[in-house]
DNA sequence: TGAAAAACCCGACAAAAGTCGGGGTGTAAA
DNA sequence: TTTACACCCCGACTTTTGTCGGGTTTTTCA
């Protein structure tokens, strides 16, 4: 049975602990399963989307982008997590526009099953707001950065943040046009500031993987500017 | 009676709308009032903050600063504006910090006080929820800006957001140096930038006020990178 | 498998932003 | 009323960022 399966599903939301077997029910009942292909367009900015999206697998970036093609990326986003709370609960025309990276599978979860959700269990309330908190402060960190410092202080930055044992894993889609759009430049720039990093001996980088060589020189060229 | 006066203070709260007489009262029973004077701070970076402000008369502005000195503003609160909803309900470290630019009186509402509010009505979360995406569009459109848009852009953008009937009213706060740190840049450019505008005949500017003399060509400027 | 497309590299240059040193003016407090 | 300070002005300079034209390598897919 289709529904039963999609209940159990639904249970293993974070966000959803602890609702009764009525509301989830509901909100399966309610509930939109859609996939996304590499480059698809999951919403653009300005649409007034009334969905809450929870994606189940792949991965998506946030972006804004300007008449002359450059890209600010506001955040990835990978499985587990939801986005679209602007739309869904406030009713805000969305501010940026949502692109895979890869194919994704997306829960689609329409406004009126999650008001309901919200009366029933003030609790998700709060997760909501939790998860919109962070947003808030991941976007802070960002202007802030934007506007304090350098190129070559927000990649170094980047660098110690997601580093694990000094090495950073390179997805499929984690290319140098990408990284630059995340760091809000232009491939070329970047470029020249790995150039000028790996000559230094701080770090090292192929197709698959960066090393961290020197993590004292690159903490120094991160703080330059900053914090 | 300090209680009765107090409640009816509460009761005008536009977020706290259609409360019961009860949760107001325990409400009113907890709140704490403050004056702040002017450049007084009012938390800081990294404060672990457990109350919800509302500014009843004055004003502040959440920034960030670097090392170096240089600040950005992330936005400005004027009277009858809310802040501090990440401390208070997602139990986060506060992302920027908090000063008056007058002085400034603010009520203080404790957490426990707003968690009972919220599940005795829990409408109250949504238009916290509002709140917290007008917030988040703000910050995601001065990220945006920052990366994509050139200071004059920004500038130029200001003005006419700001403008009432082609005039902009300078309080005594609104000198270069604040608004530099708005704009995310310093001082001496901005001034440059006021320079370049007003004599290609765009502005007029003076201690009171910012006249727009031409509404086209200021956007035209501000559409440069952009949008 | 072979051709097109995407990613990447790099030097030279241009534009934007930031810094510095000097100056002025007006306001406010000593 | 004199001094100090905050605010603002401006030209010359430096640094950072972005652009361009050229190139090579890698990936993709018909």
């Amino acid at each position: 049975m289709k529904n039963a399966l999609l209940i159990k599903r639904l249970q293993s939301f974070e966000f959803l602990q602890g609702l009764d077997q009525d509301t989830l029910e509901n909100l399966a009942a309610n509930a939109v399963w859609k996939v996304f292909s590499p480059n698809a367009v999951i919403f653009w900015e300005g649409d007034n989307e009334s969905n809450l999206y929870y994606l189940q697998y792949g991965s998506l970036k946030i972006l804004k982008s300007s008449t002359d093609g450059r890209e600010q990326v506001l955040r990835f986003i990978n499985a587990g997590e939801m986005f679209n709370e602007i739309g869904v609960l406030a009713k805000r025309p969305n501010p940026a526009m949502a692109v895979a990276l890869e194919e994704s599978g997306i829960w689609l979860l329409p406004r009126h099953a999650m008001e309901e959700v919200i009366l029933a269990r003030p609790q998700t309330a709060l997760q909501i707001i939790e998860n919109m908190a962070d947003k808030i402060i991941g976007l802070v960190t960002l202007a802030a950065d934007l506007s304090l410092k350098t190129v070559e202080a927000r990649f170094a930055k980047l660098l110690l943040d997601q580093a694990v044992d000094d090495v950073i894993e390179r997805r499929r889609w984690t290319n140098q046009t990408e990284l630059a759009a995340h760091l809000g430049t232009v491939p070329d720039v970047l470029s020249r500031v790995i150039r000028v990093m790996t000559k230094a001996g701080l770090i090292e980088m192929d197709k698959h993987e960066i090393r961290i060589l020197d993590r004292e020189g690159l903490l120094e060229r991160g703080m330059i500017r900053g914090e």
